[in-house]
DNA sequence: GTCTATATCCAGATAGAC
DNA sequence: GTCTATCTGGATATAGAC
C-alpha cells in the first residue's frame, strides 16, 4: 500500500465497519486496527469520528453518480446500440447490475451503509429511497420507452411497466445483502423474471 | 397504565427506541426514562439489556406468527368469500396491508426491530427475508392461483406473477418506513399498479 | 505521523436504603 | 420495586515523546 493513502483507508476501513455494525458500534479503535494503527493516529487525518462519517457520506456521493453516468452511458450510448435492447441484452444488464450492486465493492458498501446509519443522518433515509427506488424506476421507465418505440415490447403504461419490471430486482438486491449464499438462487430467479416479463409485454 | 405492566412497558418502549436508532445507540438510562424510572429499576425485570433484547426477538415472532393467522383468514376463510379474489376486494386488501404494516403499531415497530438490530443477532437478516419477502411470495402464489382457477387472471405462471405483484408493495413498506410523509403518494401509487396487473392479466 | 500514556466521560450493572 | 450512590470498563479525544 502507497505512503499517502493511510487517510483513504481510515475511510474505507470505516466505511466497512459502520456499514456492518453501525456507527455507534463501531469505535475508533476498531477502525484503526483495520488499518493496522493506533486510535490517535486516526485523529491526524480527521479531527473527530463524526468528521470521519461526513467524509464517507460525501464520498459515497461521488461514488453513486459516478456509477450512475457509467451505467447510463452503458445503456444507452454503448458500441453496440441494438444489444441493450433485446431480452438477452437486458438478462446481461440487469444480472450485471445486481452482480455489482450486491458484490463487496464501494456500490455494497455504499447502499449498505447508507442504511446502516440512516439514524445518524436523516437525510439519509430519503438518499436510499431516490437513489435505490426511484432512480431505478426512472431509469428503467427510459428502457422501456425505448423497447416500446422499436416495437420489441407492446404499447401500454411504460411507468407501471417500469415498477414492474425493476422492484423484484431491487427487493432481490437487499434480500441478497442480508443473504449472500442465496446469490446464484437470486440470480436465476432473476432471469426467470426478466423472460416472464418479455413472453407477456413481448411482441409476438 | 395498571400496575404489574411495567415489564411490559420496558419491552415497548425498548422495541421503539431499539428499531429507530439500533441496539448500542440506545441506553438503558434512556429506555428507563421513556418509562418514567430509573435504570436501575429495569434490572428487576430483566437481568440485562441484551435478555431485554432477547424477549423482544421473540415477541416479534409471536406478534409475526399472529398477524400472519389473521391476514390469512382474512383472505381465504373471510364471511364473504368472493370479495378477496375481486379487482377491488384485492385493492382493498393490500392497501390494507400496506397501511398496518408501515402505521405506528407493533407490525411497524417489529418490523424496523428486526432491520435495525440485525448485526448484533445474524440469524433476524434470515427471518426479516423469509417473514417480509418469501412468505409474501407464497401468499400471493396462491392467491393468483385462486384468482386463475376463478377464471379472473389468464392462466399463466402464478409464481412470476406474485412477484410482480407483490414486490413493488413490500419497496414501497419500506420506503414509507424511511419517508412515512410520502405515504399517501405510495398508496395511490400502490392502486394504480394493482389496476394495471388486473389489465395486463385479467380476462375480457 | 505514529506511538504510549492519560484525561474525561458515559455506559452497563450492582449495593443497599426505603 | 424503585430510588440514590457507586463500581468498573471502554469509549472519544488529547498530550507529548520520537
Amino acid at each position: 500500500m502507497r505512503r499517502g493513502d493511510t487517510k483513504q483507508q481510515f475511510l474505507l476501513a470505516a466505511l466497512k465497519l459502520f456499514a456492518e455494525n453501525g456507527y455507534d458500534s463501531v469505535s475508533v479503535a476498531q477502525i484503526a486496527k483495520q488499518v493496522g494503527c493506533s486510535a490517535p493516529a486516526l485523529y491526524k487525518h480527521y479531527p473527530s469520528k463524526k468528521a470521519l462519517f461526513d467524509a464517507i457520506v460525501e464520498a459515497s456521493s461521488n461514488g453513486y453518480e459516478e456509477r450512475m453516468k457509467r451505467i447510463n452511458e452503458a445503456i444507452f450510448n454503448s458500441g453496440n446500440s441494438e444489444r441493450p435492447f433485446t431480452e438477452e441484452g437486458q438478462i446481461e444488464i440487469v444480472k450485471n447490475l445486481f452482480i455489482t450492486t450486491v458484490s463487496d465493492e464501494y456500490p455494497k458498501l455504499f447502499r449498505e451503509f447508507v442504511l446502516s446509519v440512516r439514524s445518524k443522518h436523516p437525510e439519509l433515509a430519503k438518499i436510499y429511497n431516490s437513489r435505490y427506488i426511484f432512480s431505478q424506476y426512472e431509469l428503467y421507465q427510459k428502457v422501456i420507452s425505448r423497447l416500446i418505440e422499436m416495437g420489441v415490447l407492446v404499447d401500454n403504461d411504460a411507468e407501471m411497466m417500469a415498477i414492474e419490471y425493476i422492484s423484484p430486482v431491487t427487493l432481490w438486491v437487499e434480500a441478497c445483502s442480508r443473504e449472500p449464499e442465496r446469490k446464484e438462487e437470486f440470480l436465476s430467479l432473476l432471469e426467470k423474471h426478466i423472460r416472464h416479463f418479455f413472453i407477456v409485454y413481448g411482441k409476438k
